[in-house]
DNA sequence: GTATGTGAACCACTTCACAGCA
DNA sequence: TGCTGTGAAGTGGTTCACATAC
């Protein structure tokens, strides 16, 4: 059953659990494919067809028990477990990526993080020592890291994906403003919020 | 010609200017949608294809002009022009959006910023001096705003967000962790990062 | 000879609509 | 009765393959 699953599906996953997620905190026990949908700006059926991929979560005439679909999510994407990153790239970026506190309640751990100023290295930030980016292989030998980010300039990000995916990252969160490459058995997702603005200029352009 | 053309295909085209950017640094005069697709991880004949809803740029048996192109992405996209921005939300977050030196080179400006912090409110970020998100109408009707960014905690996102629509602005990035809604006149785009890890970890639990 | 531009074919994702179950 | 789960239908996007232009 697993493999056939679309990609935008497994992207739309956390989503559902995240809002999930809230309507457990406000304390409500059950949701339907109608209500799910009007909160986050997706169709019913759309829901009803992506929970279908995995499995029969729902009851009729009822809908979702809000607790037991989000443990259900959260085993279907792997995040029962704690995942381990390293940062690098420890400018303005960087540092506030160390400082960022939606990490650790989802069980993202930095673990270590790397720079290749001198003047950074050996410094604390938020109570990560920075290392040198040249002890990055020998820190992940002792230390295995799941996922790396990426935060460096993008002249160097290629050289620092191509690294950390010598180093044994299974993953990839780059920052830097280039169209990275990685082999296919790692998983890559960019991060740029300019893009972002770049296209969403295309439609208001037009306006006032 | 204008309207049918799907929201994947502008979102590509940001991407395929920032290489042809680089091309152009390099010093490069023509590229082929092999090339381009090669760097970029798409295929050439998506390039082509999604060049063609906006004219025929290239010359058969040689590609494309990068500097000419380049320019007819940016007429496309709105970029030749200086899109004023406001920030709502100075935490750790928002200093370093306000520090980011991506937006600027790319005609995106941070004119005001916003915080309900009393302590924050006044004191002055990379040249920023920060106000009062109450002062927030007033100031947008003096200086216009086209996008707003959001960087403040998910619980008050959608209410600054609608007092952004409120006040006008045509687009907003969305930093924080919920799904925003907003009408169907205003863009909206979210970053989120735990989202993105989220989905990897799908695909990486599995491995060693 | 070489690479574009583009209908046509293909494929993937979304939505429909309803049978089936609570 | 109400809402899920899901084949089938529909829609939208990608890739093919070749006529066309340089």
């Amino acid at each position: 059953m697993a493999l056939e699953i679309p990609e935008v599906v497994i992207d739309r996953l956390p989503v559902y659990g995240r809002a999930l997620a809230l309507l457990q905190r406000q304390g409500r026990e059950v949701v339907n494919s109608q209500e799910l949908g009007e909160r986050l700006g997706v169709t019913p059926a759309q829901i009803r067809k992506d929970l279908s991929y995995f499995g029969r979560f729902g009851k009729q005439g009822r809908g979702y028990n809000v607790a037991r679909l989000l443990e259900e999510l959260n085993q279907i994407l792997g995040l029962t477990r704690e995942w381990a990153m390293v940062l690098v790239g420890v400018g303005q970026l960087g540092r506030a990526i160390i400082g960022y506190d939606g990490f650790a309640p989802q069980g993202f751990r930095i673990i270590a993080a790397f720079d290749d100023d001198p003047n950074t290295v050996g410094t604390l930030v938020n109570g990560q020592t920075i290392r040198s980016v040249s002890t990055l292989r020998e820190t992940l030998e002792q230390n295995k890291a799941d996922i790396g980010i990426v935060a460096v300039p993008g002249a160097s990000a290629q050289r620092v994906i191509d690294n950390l995916v010598d180093c044994g990252v299974k993953a990839i969160l780059n920052y830097a403003p280039i169209a990275a490459q990685a082999p296919s058995h790692v998983r890559i997702k960019d991060i740029d919020p300019v893009l972002a603005l770049q296209s969403m200029t295309f439609y208001i352009k037009g306006e006032d």
